[in-house]
Parts: structure tokens; C-alpha cells; sequence
RNA sequence: GGCGCUAUCGUCUAACGGUUAGGACGCGGCCCUCUCAAGGCUGAAAUACGGGUUCGAUUCCCGUUAGCGCUACCA
């Protein structure tokens, strides 16, 4: 077995209740991680970690012009990130070529494929003329009844060929373990190539082999992988490979109901990460869906998700992405996180926005008073330092609005720095006394505790929509409450 | 065109022959309230269509329609 193990990639063997089951995920680094691949991921990751199997990582990087280690870096990040660990990879499939050659040669000598020199312009323009005038076609076998003889020639006379595999007569039916039984009839399956002209092997000769070489017993991927699976399945059955279970996985789609890709917009894991979108929260509405685990919980941690999925339950229909109900989600797993860890992520977030050195609430109690008074109303971490910005740092922005709706009147500035006298005189600043204080002054002045209460919630935290005043002014502390008021308040 | 797969609220889904067709997101209303969220309560919202099978179909079968996928010397 060819072996590139990343340094400091997850690769400890695990103890295994099934010792047989080995499941994989295969991406092509021709782009970053795509929602939908994390999702086909996430469910051979599910399917290994809840049956105590083995979870293996392949990169099939046999298109050189298409792949790039750029590519598979980002992709290996993203899986990380997601916290889908493997155990055994990150395999390179362009390292294997040995062992595809070696099973092309195999097959070869057992007149299971043969060598076809048709000339690939003669064979495009045949399809191109099917295609015209809507007849189906398939590759007419020509170079099938060359002698080992003819086929030596031409190879000698430099006629450049590839390899083709020997579709068998029959029927080729598999039960699928999420889409049930399917059927196709060999005589629709043309003899499709193995090896390319230049040597190189395709992707079926490298599936099959490498899974097989692999050890694995199921193949969970996406439904556009359905009408190759005859293919490899004759392929496992011609190299008398006992053939692994197949699942396929319904596509996703964009809103308009086409496959979602970039046109959509954003369909990398990446994107969401930088978007302040917590992996768990990912991890939970990726797995959600396509699977059910039925009853009515929805918000689950990973453990929870491991310990609860079944494959069996898996949809066979295609899910259109909802970037709401994905947010809802990042809500919902803001809200029950561990508030440490939540604080950590918010350090991170102002740490990678440039601003940690410029926090005054950096004190662990300080910081996490803050995300606590913040957490229920913000839908991702971004919010935090988009709206959240006066409670960790000193200088904010005024929000337009705000002051126009609340700092417009001149009036309610005197009441303003009165107020932040009586603020600086207070015996004890607590949450019920701050409040007294405010009320009783705007009764006195004849002023409505909702004008006072905005035009210093502006004040202090820039923004006419904030957590409760109070909690916000000890949060913020005397001293900050104080000169803020007084800047707003002195403010032409 | 051929082949394959699919079909429950706008979206994600539950209901493995008998339910007032359930939940969640989103949307509306009410409550809470210093704003906004969160939270609680609540409303509107679905079995694509047509045939069978059955005492009874969302559920099983067939057809229609629609959507999606594949149809390479890409993966």
C-alpha cells in the first residue's frame, strides 16, 4: 500500500468493534472543499466513527492539469477544521500508478481488456453525429477483433492507443444502500477506457484498484457516481474482487433547484469558516441534511450525531441548501457552547480581524462577560465584532441611525451629564441602583425613560439595539459608563 | 435522444396501509420588555397528476408529468 502521510495528520488506528469496515473519502483537488463533498465526508465519517470502522482519505489527483497540492491543502484544511479526522491517509493516487498499471496489465493478459487504436477525432465525430440526430451511442467495439499481431504493428508504427475494458453480456444489479435496487443492462455500458493513450490510468482503473487495494468495504458517495458504479462493479467482478457495498447520496442543490455550485454563490467550506460559521453547526446541518434521525431533535453536538445515525435513514431525494436554516443553526450552537470556548472563538475572530491588541475586555472574566451579554443575539461570530465592537473596544463607531433617533435633541444632554454625575457619586454602581438612579432623574426632568435609556445605550455602545442598558453599564464598568456618556453628551 | 434516480408545507424532514399528515427553518400574530435578540404561546402553509391493489392509501404497483444525474483517453 503506497503511503504520504502528512505529518501531524490524525493516523492512529483505532480500536474496532468491526474490524471490516473501511470507508473512504475520495476527492479530486481540482477546487477547495465543496459543501457538497464535506457532505459526502461527513457521512463516510459518520458511518466509520458510528460503527467503530475506519475512515480513509484518497486524493485522486490523477488529472495533472486539473490538481493541485495548493488544492489538496486547502481541502485537507477544511476536513480538519470540520474535525473530520482520518485514520489512514492522506493517500495520493498519482503515487499508485504502479499498482493501476499493474491491474491494467492483469486484465490485459486475460483478454478482459484490450488495446483500441480508433482515432479519437473519428470516435468524437461519430458521437457528435449520434448526438444530431438523437440516437444513442456507444463505442462500436472496433478495435475489438484486432489479433495481439495487429495490435503490435500499430504500436510499433507508433499509432498511439489506449486501453479499453471487455464489457461482459448481462446484467448488472446491485442493492444500493440508500437508493435500493438498481439495474443497468450491459449491453448500454460501452467498453470504456482503462488507460489513457499516454499511459496514464483512468478514473475507474483507479477506483476499483485502489479500493480494492484498500481494503474497502463501502463506498458512500454522490448520486452523480450512480451510473459509473456498473462499470466498476464488472471491474471488480472481472479481477474477482469481491464487490463493496455501494450507497449513493442525494445531490445538493441551489435554490433554483440545479445542482449547487458556484453560480449559487458561496459553496465552500472555507467561505463559511471566514464567514464566522462554527464546524459543529456545519457538521450539524450537513448532516441533517439527507439523514433523520427521526423524533424532533435537531441542534446536535458530534458525539451526538455519531452516536445516533444510521445510514438506513439516509433520504434518497435531493436537498436544496438553506443558508438560513444553516445560520439558525450557528445560533443555536453559539448559544449552547461552552462559554469559555465561545470566548476563545471570539479572541480568534478579533485576533484575525487585527484588533486583539486593541481589546480592553481582554481578560478571560472580562471577554466572556462580554460574549455572554452578546451571545443571544448574534447569528455568527462576525456579529461580535461587527455590532459587538464598543463591549471589547474603546474606540466604535456611532451609528447613524442611532443618533439621529436618540441624540438628535439637544435637550437630553444636560439630563445626560447629570446623570453621569449622579453615576460618579453612586455609593454602590449595581445593576438595580444605576437603574434608579436613570429613572428617578428622567421623572425629575420631565424626560421619558425610554428617550433617556436610547440616547445612553447609544452612548455606550454606539448602537440604538444592545443587550440590556444596565447589565452593559457593569459590564462596561463606572469609569467607561461615565466618559462615554459625557463624550456623547458634550458631542456638538 | 438513451440510461438511471427522485417526487410530503417556500425549504429540510417525520409518519415503514388506518394520524385532526407531526417537527424544524423562514414568514405573520401575541406574551415577555429599556431597544434588539433569545425564550414561550400561536397562525398560515404539503402528500405532483391519473389509474389500479385494498374495507382503507402519503405509504404498495403501473403510467404521466416534472426535476436531477450520467452519457470523455475528467474525476
Amino acid at each position: 500500500m503506497a503511503n504520504h502521510d502528512e505529518p501531524g495528520a490524525p493516523n492512529q488506528t483505532r480500536a474496532t468493534a468491526s474490524p471490516a469496515l473501511r470507508a473512504r473519502f475520495a476527492p479530486s483537488p481540482t477546487g477547495y472543499l465543496h459543501v457538497g463533498g464535506a457532505r459526502t465526508a461527513l457521512f463516510n465519517w459518520l458511518l466509520a466513527r458510528s460503527r467503530g470502522g475506519c475512515f480513509i482519505l484518497r486524493i485522486e489527483d490523477t488529472d495533472l492539469q486539473r490538481s493541485s497540492e495548493e488544492m489538496t491543502r486547502v481541502i485537507l484544511d477544511s476536513m480538519r477544521w470540520l474535525g473530520m479526522d482520518w485514520d489512514e491517509g492522506p493517500f495520493f493516487q498519482s503515487q499508485r500508478l504502479g499498482l493501476h498499471r499493474r491491474t491494467v496489465e492483469r486484465l490485459l493478459s486475460e483478454a478482459k481488456a484490450y488495446p483500441c487504436f480508433c482515432p479519437p477525432q473519428r470516435l468524437e465525430e461519430s458521437r457528435r453525429a449520434a448526438e444530431r440526430e438523437k440516437r444513442a451511442w456507444i463505442y462500436d467495439r472496433t478495435c475489438l477483433g484486432l489479433t495481439a499481431e495487429e495490435a503490435l504493428q500499430r504500436r510499433r508504427a507508433g499509432v498511439p492507443g489506449l486501453v479499453r475494458f471487455r464489457v461482459p453480456e448481462g446484467e448488472t444489479v446491485f442493492q444500493d444502500l440508500i437508493q435500493g435496487e438498481i439495474r443497468f443492462d450491459n449491453r448500454l455500458i460501452e467498453d470504456f477506457a482503462l488507460q489513457r493513450s499516454d499511459g496514464m490510468p483512468t478514473y475507474h482503473l483507479s477506483v476499483v484498484s485502489d479500493d480494492i487495494d484498500m481494503r474497502i468495504s463501502h463506498v458512500i458517495r454522490g448520486a452523480d457516481h450512480i451510473s459509473n458504479t456498473p462499470k466498476q462493479i464488472l471491474l471488480y467482478e472481472a479481477l474477482g474482487q469481491a464487490v463493496p457495498e455501494f450507497g449513493h447520496l442525494s445531490l445538493i442543490l441551489g435554490p433554483d433547484r440545479k445542482r449547487l455550485s458556484k453560480r449559487h454563490g458561496a459553496t465552500a467550506v472555507e467561505h463559511y469558516r471566514t464567514q464566522g460559521i462554527l464546524p459543529d453547526a456545519l457538521i450539524n446541518y450537513l448532516a441533517l441534511l439527507g439523514w433523520s434521525p427521526g423524533g424532533d431533535r435537531e441542534v446536535m453536538a458530534a458525539a451526538e450525531l455519531v452516536e445516533r445515525f444510521d445510514l438506513s435513514r439516509v433520504n434518497k431525494a435531493n436537498a436544496v441548501f438553506d443558508v438560513a436554516k444553516l445560520e439558525w443553526f450557528n445560533a443555536q450552537h453559539l448559544q449552547q457552547m461552552e462559554i469559555g470556548k465561545l470566548t476563545e472563538r471570539v479572541r480568534n475572530e478579533f485576533f484575525e480581524n487585527g484588533l486583539l491588541d486593541r481589546v480592553f475586555a481582554s481578560e478571560p472574566a472580562q471577554m466572556e462577560a462580554a460574549v455572554a451579554l452578546l451571545r443571544s443575539r448574534c447569528k455568527t461570530l462576525h456579529d461580535f465584532s461587527r455590532w459587538g465592537r464598543a463591549f471589547f473596544l474603546e474606540e466604535f463607531e456611532i451609528d447613524p441611525e442611532g443618533r439621529k433617533k436618540y441624540l438628535s435633541d439637544p435637550a437630553i444632554f444636560p439630563v445626560m451629564q447629570e446623570l453621569a454625575g449622579r453615576y460618579l457619586a453612586l455609593a454602590e454602581f449595581s445593576l438595580a441602583s444605576t437603574e434608579q438612579v436613570l429613572r428617578d432623574l428622567a421623572a425629575e426632568r420631565g424626560v421619558k425613560p425610554g428617550a433617556l435609556i436610547g440616547a445612553v445605550r447609544v452612548a455606550l455602545t454606539g448602537n440604538a439595539v444592545a443587550p440590556g442598558l444596565f447589565e452593559v453599564m457593569l459590564h462596561l464598568g463606572r469609569e467607561r459608563t461615565v466618559a462615554r456618556i459625557r463624550r456623547s453628551a458634550a458631542a456638538p
